[in-house]
DNA sequence: CGGTTTTGACCGGCGC
DNA sequence: GCGCCGGTCAAAACCG
């Protein structure tokens, strides 16, 4: 608790934190604690405090189940997104941990707006390389991605996502159930921030469809031939993004990543829903890939 | 100079 | 109870 209490990075006044912020928000769950807060106010709700809770893994696995829009509701159908990538992709879970086996194609990385930051490597006992351990900077996302690379196929990375980013889940939530999509509703600013969201996830279920025909979007993995792009993709970031179709995150081809992701700013994780997925290879972001290379090289 | 990474210390869980 | 091990912290180093 009172290491979370130093985590005043709640105080960032960032559009999309306030939305992240937003008691209303169906996402979090809201609890109370006693924090110290640097009495601006005297007493009243200075006291309490936010915590994340975030969205329930299984949630999010309801959400990204199959969905149609048959004009009156959603029918959800059996299939579940997150069964076929496992089986295509190699992605497994185990006891809420979702982990990715990746090939690596050399240096050539993904930065999907997502960031991270590195907390901590280990050597993991009996490993000959070390293990990366990365959050996400997102103040109200608990996702966390450890990052080694296989001890049997040095080729191999192996990636285990903990927990989801909530701003990547936003889409995915059923924030409709007691608000079906009526366009010409008239809503609140904060609730217009959520509308964007919805709009996202109107696009759900054809991109579901569609899943099965993912292919890398040429705009945002420049420098990274497709093939290996996506590779890449789906690798290094953030397990649902990774695992949804970019073009649910990219309706538009909106190619105003670079922005983001260059952003020097100090809140500069992705929007919910990431306007666009990947920035490329050159990216300077966390690059666990080249992370584990480097220091392989290093060493060996 | 601010933000990010590095890296050794620290801590808690677990098995012996 | 103790030691090992993996995960996290946090100060220092590094970098743009």
């Amino acid at each position: 608790m009172e290491k979370e209490q130093k985590d005043d990075r709640f105080g960032c006044e960032d559009e999309l934190v306030r939305e992240l912020l937003d008691d209303e928000s169906p996402l979090f769950v809201l609890q109370q604690g006693t924090v110290q807060e640097k009495s601006k106010t005297s007493g009243e709700d200075s006291t309490k405090r936010l915590i994340c809770a975030g969205p329930r893994i299984e949630d999010i696995e309801n959400a990204l189940s199959v969905k149609t829009w048959n004009g009156a509701q959603y029918q959800v159908q059996q299939q579940n997104r997150i069964n076929s990538i496992q089986q295509e992709r190699g992605l497994t879970k185990i006891e809420n941990k979702y982990t990715l086996k990746i090939k690596n194609y050399g240096n050539c990385m993904a930065d999907d707006g997502y960031k991270w930051r590195k907390y901590g490597q280990k050597w993991i006992k009996n490993t000959p390389n070390p293990r990366s351990y990365y959050k996400c900077r997102n103040p109200r996302c608990s996702a966390k991605k450890q990052v080694e690379r296989s001890k049997d196929e040095p080729d191999t990375l192996i990636i285990t996502y903990e927990g989801f980013h909530l701003h990547f889940a936003y889409p995915y939530l059923p924030l409709n159930n007691h608000h079906q999509p009526s366009p010409d509703d008239t809503i609140s600013p904060t609730k217009k921030a959520k509308q964007g969201i919805s709009e996202a996830e109107s696009q759900v279920p054809e991109t579901i469809a569609n899943y099965t025909n993912i292919e890398p979007l040429p705009s945002s993995i420049e420098g990274c031939p497709p093939e290996m792009s996506l590779e890449a993709g789906f690798s290094q970031q953030g397990l649902l993004e990774d695992v949804v179709p970019w073009v649910i995150r990219n309706p538009s081809h909106n190619n105003n990543i670079s922005s983001i992701s260059s952003s020097s700013s100090s809140s500069n994780y992705s929007r919910s829903p990431p306007a666009s997925p990947y920035s490329l290879s050159t990216s300077p972001f966390y690059d666990p890939c080249l992370d584990i290379l480097s220091i392989n090289s290093s060493i060996r």
